[in-house]
DNA sequence: CCTTTGGTACGAAATTATTCGTAGATAAAT
DNA sequence: ATTTATCTACGAATAATTTCGTACCAAAGG
């Protein structure tokens, strides 16, 4: 499997994940702006740099138009939230995604939106597994 | 605040919160019967090093006993645990939590009975929240 | 034409994180 | 009394990540 992103690499997924296709100008504006004011900021080349280092790595795809070159993600943002998440899991949740969700929903920054969405996959989730017949140890 | 402890100190501080405080030995030796059988082992000095940075940066403290030392951690489970959910959230999900736990529900590795838990937990939530009187903006 | 503007390429420095070798101390075993 | 096992200390090598300087190219403005 590919390795996961770096966190700086990770930075520059969501930004095209967000926004799809963009030049290198474009991100680094956009990671400057998400950026606390106190920040020294990012250079326009490191950013670059690091694209051009994503690109080896195939975590991203570019088309060259005119003299710009445009970069669009090479990997799946699902996939690639999940390959993270399992990474977070083990290294500071034993392992267990479940006390991962009951730490991140106890922080109480959840509005009431997606607390119901939530509990509505759960409860989904809950009646399909209901559904299912026993499920035996060596079948 | 505390800068977040890096991939290696939180397998290290994950061992402590579970067995209580420990030895340098008895770390060394839990990490490598976590590890695939493939991988290299973790040299007992490399063990050791690590906790002695995290000595200095003030995520262990230690007892002298003997010959040998018994580090206990310095930091807080849930406190660090939310510390790396930020980052996590931040650099891989938007800043949005709720869509980290919907990514890490729908992966489908979560038992009956944990989802019953967190079902019951946004429960309580959404209950406590219904009680608020409205939040005003400058109050 | 030149100079300014805005783009890429890429080596290399700087920073951060991880790993380990070697030295020295002390207890336990022979 | 030696040797062996087990511990800490710590400098330093290695690896991984991030940052940037410099060179170079081409279009656009003057």
């Amino acid at each position: 499997m590919t390795p996961a992103p770096t966190d700086s690499e990770l930075e520059i997924l969501q930004v095209l994940w967000q926004h799809g296709a963009q030049t290198v100008r474009f991100i680094n504006d956009a990671l400057n702006d998400k950026r606390e004011p106190n920040q020294k900021e990012i250079g326009y080349t490191t950013t670059l740099k690091l694209m051009q280092i994503m690109l080896d790595k195939n975590l991203l795809e570019r088309d060259i138009i005119e003299r710009s070159h445009i970069y669009r993600p090479a990997v799946n943002e699902k996939i690639t939230q999940e390959q993270v998440l399992r990474t977070v899991v083990n290294n500071a949740f034993g392992g267990s995604a479940s006390s991962l969700v009951l730490r991140a929903l106890g922080t109480g920054n959840t509005s009431r939106e997606e607390l119901e969405k939530i509990k509505e996959l759960i409860s989904h989730e809950l009646l399909a597994m209901g559904n299912e017949p026993i499920q035996l140890k060596n079948s």
